[in-house]
RNA sequence: GCCGAGAUGGCGGAAUUGGCAGACGCGCUGGACUCAAAAUCCAGUGAUCAUUGCGAUCGUGCGGGUUCGACCCCCGCUCUCGGCACCA
């Protein structure tokens, strides 16, 4: 029969799926590869066309690691925690579970219709209680160490939206919640943080040995923020008591520091204010309390604040400044209070030019009529400091603030504790009971899960609770001594599941522990973790952070959890943009498939272009792959099935360098996740195979071998009918033979003065001295050459002759 | 504003320890097959000029530089994309 993919790739799929063909095992006797694919959330949508793109690339390094003998873990599952899942559940009063189910039943029908090669036996749920039990397993570990603790953290409180809701910054768009457009206010709501700060320094340091992408690792450097500097403490003036402890990076410029500036939002503000300037300070805190972020800071470039009436006395020469309030001093930085050296920054600058406050220069250069000096110089009217540059000056004026306890070096980071609670229903039960005498203590770890129970009441509490706090049967609970207290209404956010599941896929049956540390010791780390640069930051450091602790627990063996990242780029619409519905330019993979069959997009989607660039979807291309599928099928097999008459016993040689070399280039580039070339290689063979009208039997089975990994289906069809009973997933993968690499003569070019004018043959062996002499006889040389001297010849060995001449 | 990545035919993209730019695919043109079309197979295809023949000139975002030789290295710009954005 003509190439059918509907019938061959329906036919592999359930050979694939009778057979378990990509069952891991964890016997150790081979090396092992772990290739993983970023959790998917199983949205309503289904799959876009950009899935398959990582899908397929790492679906065929773990075939092709398959057949070069290794012991490969693929597997997949589901991130299916989520807010979709609730908000659609609370409008058609359904529980998430039920959607959730769908959806993942659609995820996987639509996967395994591309042909992925995933152990299904290691399939995981986050959702699963046999699952988020070792999650919450993981929360129990850190509260144990303190790494995980509640704090008053300001949230987005949307009071008249569903009745009174917390919504994520994500979900607030200029000050309004996306969906309705309800104000939402800043609100101090008591919320459950895990200390990655401490974890800080490793997290930054240890990406110096990853072998990720240097944008993203540059990312991850950002968002920590790890900045060195001088903590400086300012007496308060007439108010012995108080102290105001500030951050600076330029400790150097303290005798340039003439005001403070405190966060609105900072306590000791209540302490120093005067009584003239009470009014004034709560007007402006109270204006700042109905700002968004979104309007401190985008909107808002212009400099606002208040005087506290109070003063500080400058530790270095005993100075009274100002202290001021103002909402660019950010209370979740530092200390939330900075000296303000308006003549060394701009910030600083802008503010005391609005306020007509002293600029005091105390380092040499710029022009501070104009704008601050951020530049390094001399530093003058800085007492001992005069004549030292920036960094002598940082030195020593840490060593005095040492010496007079008025400060000390001091490191800060950008970095915040991750809020761990979400106000949500559909998320892991944080397992902790709030007693009515206060105290507070975890679900006893043989009692875990705590499941999340069954509802099919979803309502929100109006209270910025989550809905689980109506639950009264649950949320109520009493200990055997009659005391009575209430569970945690507080979900975990969908990071949590996700921060680990790749430990699970390990061992994913194991209800003694997260997975068995053998099986963790033989497949730890991840080789190659492949998805989108979306999760460049908070994903992959909150995974990261997980494991670091794992590790400082003994569970896991290794300091980081993937080796390898590779971000596969977007795919664009036709019209270089963008895939989205309202701009209607979406591939569903489904159509695809149907039309061409999951080989066809596969290899389209490898063809298109460098898997880590964004490229946009051409349907001619489309069109085009299976166009040479087809031609691949037809060099194989004539339409009643036999095999074609290209293929033959024997070999005349004809193919052997143009084989070799395709072995080669495509084992080289799939190795490096090059598909792109490494496709068009194997065109290039195709063509040679049209062209000689002849295919040994031996090179035919190369061939399939070779692109097998990324049309799969084929792959095992042909494989099949060219006589084989065993799939070709676990064949060897070819060989290529260097020696018939290897040519006799090679086509050498001639420049004369950088340009080609003539070529010529010569033999490998041939000198070049040889080589120069037939270039400078050649006629067209000759000409070239006619009223010029030649100068010097240079000779690149196989490759050209360059006669410079005048 | 800061950090990072990038810019190559009509389109997607190849080629970088500096050595014949444009592999491969799409599109287009022509030929074979066909009553015809589709499909398939074969050939051509950067631009301009010359096409009677060889060919000539230009060409990898822009302007300089280094070099026998630059898509590749250096300096200065422009634009696009991604991230961060008052972090003291």
């Amino acid at each position: 029969m003509a190439y059918n993919h509907e019938k061959v790739e329906q036919k592999w799929q359930k050979y694939w799926e009778e057979n378990k063909t990509f069952r891991t095992s964890d016997k150790q006797e081979k090396e092992k590869y772990y290739v993983l694919d970023m959790f998917p959330y199983p949205s309503g949508q289904g799959l876009h066309v950009g899935h398959p793109e990582g899908y397929t690339a790492t679906d065929i390094m773990a075939r092709f690691k398959r057949m070069q003998n290794k012991n490969v873990l693929h597997p997949i599952g589901w991130d299916a925690f989520g807010l979709p899942a609730e908000q659609y559940a609370m409008k058609t009063g359904h529980n998430p579970r039920e959607f959730t189910q769908e959806n993942i039943a659609n995820f996987k029908r639509q996967i395994k219709s591309l042909g992925f090669s995933y152990d299904w036996d290691r399939e995981v749920n986050t959702t699963d209680p046999k699952y988020y039990k070792w999650t919450q397993w993981i929360f129990e570990q850190l509260y144990k160490k303190g790494l995980a603790y509640e704090d008053e953290i300001e949230v987005n409180w949307a009071p008249d939206l569903m009745g009174g809701t917390v919504v994520a910054n994500e979900e607030v768009v200029n000050g309004k919640t996306e969906r309705g457009g309800y104000p939402v206010y800043r609100k101090p709501m008591k919320q459950w943080v895990l200390k990655i700060t401490a974890y800080a320094d490793r997290l930054l340091d240890d990406l110096d040995d990853l072998d990720w992408p240097e944008s993203i690792k540059q990312m991850q450097r950002n968002w920590i923020g790890r900045s060195v500097g001088a903590s400086v403490k300012f007496k308060v003036a007439e108010n012995d008591n108080q102290e105001i402890e500030v951050f600076s990076t330029r400790a150097d410029t303290l005798f340039g520091a003439s005001y403070l500036v405190l966060a609105p939002e900072n306590p000791i503000v209540d302490q120093i204010m005067t009584e003239e300037q009470k009014e004034a300070v709560e007007k402006y805190r109270a204006k700042i309390a109905s700002k968004s972020d979104l309007e401190r800071t985008d909107l808002n470039k212009d400099k606002s604040g208040v005087f506290t009436g109070a003063y500080a006395i400058n530790p270095v020469n005993g100075k009274q400044i100002p202290i001021w309030i103002g909402d660019y001093v950010l209370s979740s930085y530092g200390t939330g209070a900075i000296m303000a050296v308006p003549a060394h920054d701009q910030r600083d600058y802008e503010f005391a030019k609005k306020f007509d406050l002293p600029i005091i220069p105390v380092i040499k250069g710029g022009d501070i009529s104009k704008e601050a000096y951020t530049g390094d110089g001399v530093h003058i009217n800085s007492g001992f400091l005069d004549g030292l540059g920036k960094q002598d000056a940082i030195d020593t004026i840490i060593k005095w603030l040492q010496n007079h306890h008025a400060g000390d070096k001091k490191v800060n980071y950008k970095l915040r504790d991750w809020i761990f609670s979400r106000q949500r229903y559909w998320g892991e039960p944080i397992p902790v009971i709030n007693w009515d005498d206060g105290t507070k203590s975890l679900v006893p770890e043989k009692d875990l899960p705590l499941r999340l129970p069954k509802t099919d009441n979803l309502k929100p509490s109006g209270t910025g609770e989550s809905p689980l706090a109506n639950l009264d049967d649950w949320v109520n609970v009493t200990d055997k001594n009659g005391r009575h207290g209430k569970r945690e209404t507080n979900t975990m956010p969908q990071w949590a599941g996700s921060s680990w599941y790749y430990l699970r896929y390990i061992d994913p049956d194991n209800d003694k522990m997260i997975a068995d540390p053998k099986k963790l010791d033989y497949w730890l780390p991840i080789d190659l973790y492949v998805g989108g640069a979306e999760h460049a930051v908070l994903h992959l450091l909150y995974a990261r952070f997980w494991h670091k602790f794992l590790y400082d627990l003994g569970v896991v063996p290794t300091k980081e959890p993937f080796k390898q990242l590779v971000n596969q780029g977007m795919i664009l619409g036709t019209n270089h943009e963008k895939m989205s519905k309202s701009k209607g330019n979406v591939v569903n993979p489904d159509d695809i498939v149907n039309e061409y069959g999951a080989d066809t997009l596969r290899l389209y989607e490898m063809f298109m272009g460098p898997l880590t660039e964004s490229k946009p979807w051409s349907t001619d291309g489309i069109v085009g792959a299976n166009r040479w599928i087809k031609r691949v099928w037809r060099m194989f097999l004539n339409d009643d099935d036999t095999l074609s008459d290209l293929i033959v016993a024997d070999n005349d040689g004809a193919l052997d360098k143009i084989y070799n070399q395709t072995v080669k280039k495509v084992t080289n580039d799939i190795e490096n996740m090059r598909f792109n070339t490494a496709i068009s290689q194997m065109m290039v063979f195709v063509n040679e195979v049209y062209k000689v009208q002849k295919l040994p039997k031996k090179y035919a089975e190369g061939f399939i071998k070779l692109l097998s990994p990324i049309t799969p289906h084929i792959g095992e069809e042909i494989w099949q009918k060219l006589g084989h009973e065993h799939p070709i997933d676990y064949t060897e993968w070819p060989k290529y033979d260097e020696n018939k690499l290897q040519d006799t003569s090679f086509e050498v070019a001639v420049q004369v003065n950088g340009k080609v004018r003539a070529h010529l043959t010569v033999g490998v062996d041939a000198s070049k001295e040889d080589v120069q002499t037939l270039a400078l006889e050649n006629e067209t040389v000759k000409d070239n050459l006619q009223d010029k001297t030649v100068k010097k010849v240079i000779v690149v060995p196989n490759k050209l002759v360059n006669i410079v001449a005048k």
